[in-house]
DNA sequence: CTTGTGTCCTGTAGGC
DNA sequence: TGCCTACAGGACACAA
């Protein structure tokens, strides 16, 4: 579910509610979303520990706490973290944290794909290997036109497909794709190596403009609410969608015939317009 | 190395 | 109402 606008704005919200405090203890609900180290062993590393700041890579929040420890939270498809009332219950809980404040850091996660990690911030385990290898962050200036040409050359693949490799540019997942591919009137099953250089230059800086937007509209919060602020408000880039889960509607574009049509690509549902995008 | 496909796990929506 | 299937904001392990 959260891509990279929807983990960037739960970091900016977290931040307040956690930076200075510090995690009494944590409890394992649910074993197999820990991914390193075993279970208890992330209970035990985890307690005591004052969390400094949030950061985030990709699609990954990175908790930093004291003593080097880093504690890494993917939320996958449904993932879902919260700060509640230290007696509050919350529905499909995997992970709790308690804090010194007589409240708690909730990780829900009803699929239990998302996953949780405790390393030392210079040491990180073969489990994140797919931290280690992303690519760079579409928002950042070290991504641009020349660069994501370079990956795409002599690809054959559907674009689309590239877009979603974290490797390439990461934090762009299924609503973002789509959107970007929309804005830079490029259709998803192009090969990828084909694309002219015009029509690159327009994806990276489609990218970045819809990363940059989503962001500043708080994130996409679909139909099924399960992407939520973690104060339990909803994002609002839903709204602004040009084509992700607008299948059989009008184009957005003014003047646009278009109606908005849907496809398997790699196995995502995928959407464009087949008027604006060639 | 690249590519396509299946799998992980659970809940929900829609068809009959 | 109830059963069954398809699908879901992601990422990997494979096979070809």
């Amino acid at each position: 579910m959260p891509e990279l606008p929807e983990v960037e704005t739960i970091r900016l919200l977290l931040q307040p509610l956690l930076a200075g405090r510090r995690i009494v203890r944590a409890f394992v609900r649910r074993r197999d979303i820990v991914g390193f180290p075993a279970p208890r062993g992330f209970e035990l590393g985890v307690a005591g520990r004052t969390v400094e700041e949030l950061g985030r890579r990709g699609k990954y929040l990175v908790v930093r706490l004291d003593h080097g420890g880093d504690l890494v939270v993917h939320l996958r498809l449904s993932g879902h973290l919260e700060v509640v009332g230290r007696n509050e219950e919350v529905r499909y809980e995997r992970v709790r944290f308690e804090l010194d404040n007589d409240k708690a850091l909730s990780f829900a996660e009803p699929r239990v794909l998302g996953r949780v990690y405790l390393v030392q911030r210079d040491k990180y385990p073969p489990e994140l290997a797919g931290m280690m290898n992303m690519g760079p962050e579409p928002i950042h200036a070290d991504f641009d036109a020349v660069y994501l040409g370079e990956r795409l050359r002599g690809r054959t693949a559907p674009v689309k497909n590239l877009l979603l490799d974290q490797r390439i540019a990461c934090g762009v997942g299924n609503i973002y794709s789509d959107e970007a591919l929309f804005r830079a009137g490029i259709r998803p099953l192009r090969r990828a190596g084909r694309l002219g250089r015009a029509e690159v230059d327009r994806l990276a800086q489609a990218l970045t403009d819809v990363l940059r937007d989503g962001i500043k509209w708080c994130g996409t919060t679909l139909g099924d609410g399960r992407y939520r602020l973690p104060e339990g408000g909803a994002g609002s880039f839903q709204k602004r969608l040009a084509v992700f889960g607008r299948e059989g509607e009008r184009c957005r574009r003014r003047g646009c015939e278009g109606v908005v049509r849907r496809l398997r690509v790699g196995g995502r549902s995928t959407h464009f317009c087949p008027v604006c995008q060639k």
